[in-house]
DNA sequence: CTTTCGTAGATTGTTGACAATCTGAAATGT
DNA sequence: ACATTTCAGATTGTCAACAATCTACGAAAG
């Protein structure tokens, strides 16, 4: 087909994307949005020819991708049967919840460390929009909010392996989130006090409050999330 | 070629391999073995062509294991230029044990909690073994021990998200020691001392010890690390 | 002598075709 | 009616060929 020569902002752009990226890395990237944003749920057969005929390329660039999606741990792939989008049971996700709270209490303490006075600033500015939400009992609005905080602070700390690391296990936790519908049942309003708190022993430099604090709060949220199944609270590890 | 029918050994346990594993599965653990083992070393580039021949395959399964291998961090892509063996640079590294010390810690903590007896009785025949190496010197030998030992504590703890998580960043973290061939630097009298304390602190059933002696040995065998490249000692985060 | 250009070879990216395997339903026998 | 077998369609696994890109080396211009 012949390009549309008049329009410079999909070319320059889309020139861009094709010169870094390979198409395995678009079909990565594209699949793994779907699965994390639940458009695709849990334990669903994905089909190679329909995905590549879906994404306009061929199934090599599509198995590239997926080989990459199972080692993140996002979909798991059966021997001549084909991959399915991983399923998180609630063990698991209990499991997952144990180690996102240590790499979380690292992030407070690092992030306590070398954090700068922008990024600070910024983390203000979600929570003053958290607070507008709340008032409003829009959880919609709320969850992207919630993400993008403990993001900043995670890359406030400056730790790109700490950083890969906690990204995997957030995705892998929003497969079981996605499945359970829980993102309304957050508490809003303990959630938000929480993160000012650990605003507050950021931007104080309190390494051990901050670290704490991190720690604490992701192991009450799963203790929320499991009030709101009708479970008796974990155990705290 | 005719398969030699007369060799059982051969036939029985490859046509279960091949049935259990794809190609690509089968690229990927052996590619990943050499990158960690350090029969290749860091920053090679990986040949497509070269690979799929050794290994009597064709470029496509080779193609999926390097996905993979990129997703684990083993080896980094670079768009039309080729795979190359990932180098792990010293402040890397010093991320790396970073998010390694708070692994280890909830590895102490929860295999304090959840360690069975026949698993301490096998992590003190392990430590007896590392004896009998310490008095000869026998720094090549020692190693596959601590590596045992380590790996052993992270199964007992019983939580597969942190034990995936653990041998990630411990592969990585070896993709450091290889380039520095710094194994055989580890003082290892001290570092036998500290795992008996470890199974100590996990027999007894001492969680927060357990934790605060795991995380401790992680941080001091980097200081050890430093040590031995002549490099002031990092801050202890 | 240095720089630039261009070309040939090598390497990677992508595709479509073929082989192997699985799935499910129809056919067969009890 | 039920279990078993068979077979066709669909799906995955693997491969080899083609296209796109990079690399290195040599020629020509300054």
């Amino acid at each position: 087909m012949q390009p549309n020569l008049n329009n410079p902002s999909t070319s320059a752009q889309d020139i861009g994307l094709l010169q870094e990226h390979s198409l395995a890395t678009l079909a990565q990237r594209e699949v793994g949005r779907r699965i994390v944003s639940g458009e695709i749920c849990g334990g669903s057969k994905l089909n190679e020819a329909n995905i590549a005929k879906a994404l306009g390329i061929s199934r090599g660039p599509v198995r590239e991708a997926f080989r990459a999606l199972d080692q993140a741990g996002l979909v798991r792939v059966e021997k001549n049967r084909g991959v399915f989008v991983r399923e998180v049971s609630l063990p698991e996700a209990n499991e997952i919840y144990e180690v996102r709270a240590v790499l979380e209490g690292l992030i407070g303490r690092l992030a306590a460390q070398r954090i700068e006075a922008g990024e600070i600033d910024q983390l203000r500015t979600i929570i003053k929009r958290m607070r507008a939400q709340e008032k409003s009992c829009n959880a919609q609005a709320y969850f992207p909010l919630n993400v993008e905080f403990h993001d900043l602070l995670a890359r406030a700390a400056r730790n790109s392996a700490l950083l890969a690391n906690y990204r995997g296990i957030v995705n892998q936790l929003d497969l079981y989130r996605r499945a359970t519908l829980t993102r309304s049942t957050d508490n809003i309003s303990i959630s938000t006090r929480d993160h000012e708190a650990i605003v507050t022993a950021v931007a104080t430099r309190d390494e051990s409050l901050a670290e704490r604090l991190m720690s604490e709060h992701v192991l009450q949220s799963r203790q929320r999330l499991h009030r709101a199944l009708g479970l008796p609270d974990a155990q705290s590890s």
